[in-house]
DNA sequence: CTTGATCCTCACGTCGCGTGAGGACCTAGC
DNA sequence: GCTAGGTCCTCACGCGACGTGAGGATCAAG
């Protein structure tokens, strides 16, 4: 039996009644959305049920995310069509979710990685994200999803494996580069066969990606070499390129 | 051949080089974030190599979408470690993007519904979300998605029949009722056999459908029949009830 | 008349800067 | 040496939707 009280109701009673905060209220007087009706001598504000009914409507659109701005616009003036509004706000809201979405994932991604190498300092966690933010430049999402996936199943020593091999193939190759020696040279050639080992075995056989490698060492390589230690030039890619034809 | 000019650099100068805004450099040397190594005489900024570097850190932290105080934090003192923020700012993602997907859900029926019913007022607007958001209460995601295929499948001219055909029963059964008449009667039957027909239209035949809208009429009955005009109450649910198991 | 609840009006804080305002400094050409 | 245009400095407001006091007036009940 909720004795329904008349109006007018003060902001108190108001606010019980709608759940809204008293200040929420004031806000709305403040702004110009919801002036009460009228106010006691004393200037306490006094809502009647025009003004309830209004709030009614912009609870409503406050609960579709719409703003206090747009809400005045939408109640007072309907200049505006509100099909068309949700329409955009639909959209704005999409691109927000797309937005985290992608924050989500780098943030997963980072997560494994840090997972995979503990005891990370914060040094090592920026730089895990300077790759990360690196590479989705150059790879698509799929490609990524490939070399995560990849990655995961090979075990930590046969990386440092991988790592120490191509710190011993890459200044050879540029020694053999420097020296002018033929790339259909024996020992060249011997280089080129490990060379296309390890790209073959980073790439699983998807030329896609061994280009966007390729073009990722042209644009970075300087600030990759700081962090990978050894990596190619193009004239190395070109001259072990020659050699890979002579096999 | 970018010549690359040797710290210390001005503010100007850095913001280029990294991309980032003179005062959003200012704000970080407000908030203590990044504070330049010195100053001239004259106050100006400088900015020597390990600043420089500090900033790469904070932008790779930002890109994470993790904010300037968290920053901070991270940066100056290991006392957090990197692998539960990231955690918890994943979960703290993962909510934003449930409560937009949520929303987004929200928009896009309230777009249909604004087409099935265009020159939409936004009285009309308002009270569709109204609607939508006490369906929400009583209903699971799976039924209102239900509910929505199924309406989007009957015609217009069918939605009025039914409304004028509940308009016509209620009251009849609620005349009946006060009458004191035998649920059990031919002329009730009859009445409960038209009330199950369109129950079961509407639910599918689905029990849980049917008992959600039960309760959602107990509990929101006073407000719906402003809405709906003839909605039935508890007590004539149960004669009706009666007259059912008598069919 | 007192007391506790409710009301009022400022006014600052949030978060990450954008955007001036008003003035000092720096570099280059005359 | 002077001037002009670019760069730098320090305030300080603004955004969005209120939360959270501060300090004081008003109201309803005992």
């Amino acid at each position: 039996m909720a004795m329904n009280k008349p109006p007018p109701w003060k902001v108190g009673e108001l606010a019980k009644r709608t759940g809204m905060s008293v200040r929420a209220l004031h806000h709305y007087d403040d702004i110009g959305l919801l002036v009460p009706a009228l106010r006691t001598a004393s200037g306490h504000r006094l809502y009647d049920r025009h003004d309830i009914e209004r709030l009614q409507q912009i609870q409503s659109l406050r609960l579709m995310g719409i703003s206090l701005e747009e809400v005045k616009r939408l109640i007072d003036g309907p200049a505006v069509s509100p099909r068309q509004l949700i329409d955009v706000h639909l959209a704005r809201v999409h691109e927000q979710i797309a937005m985290h979405a992608r924050l989500a994932e780098r943030l997963t991604a980072l997560a494994i990685h840090l997972d995979s190498a503990h005891g990370a300092s914060i040094e090592d966690l920026c730089s895990i994200i300077e790759a990360m933010t690196t590479m989705e430049q150059y790879f698509t999402t799929e490609q990524l999803d490939t070399l995560r996936d990849r990655r995961t199943r090979i075990s930590p020593e046969h990386m440092r494996e991988v790592q120490d091999a191509w710190a011993e193939i890459i200044p050879a190759v540029r020694q053999a580069m420097d020296a002018g020696t033929d790339p259909a040279s024996p020992g060249v050639l011997a280089l080129a066969r490990r060379w296309k080992a390890l790209v073959t075995e980073f790439t699983g056989g998807d030329a896609a990606i061994g280009k966007a490698v390729m073009t990722m060492y042209q644009h970075e390589g300087p600030a990759l070499e700081e962090k990978l230690g050894h990596v190619p030039t193009p004239d190395m890619f070109e001259y072990i390129g020659k050699a890979m034809k002579a096999l």
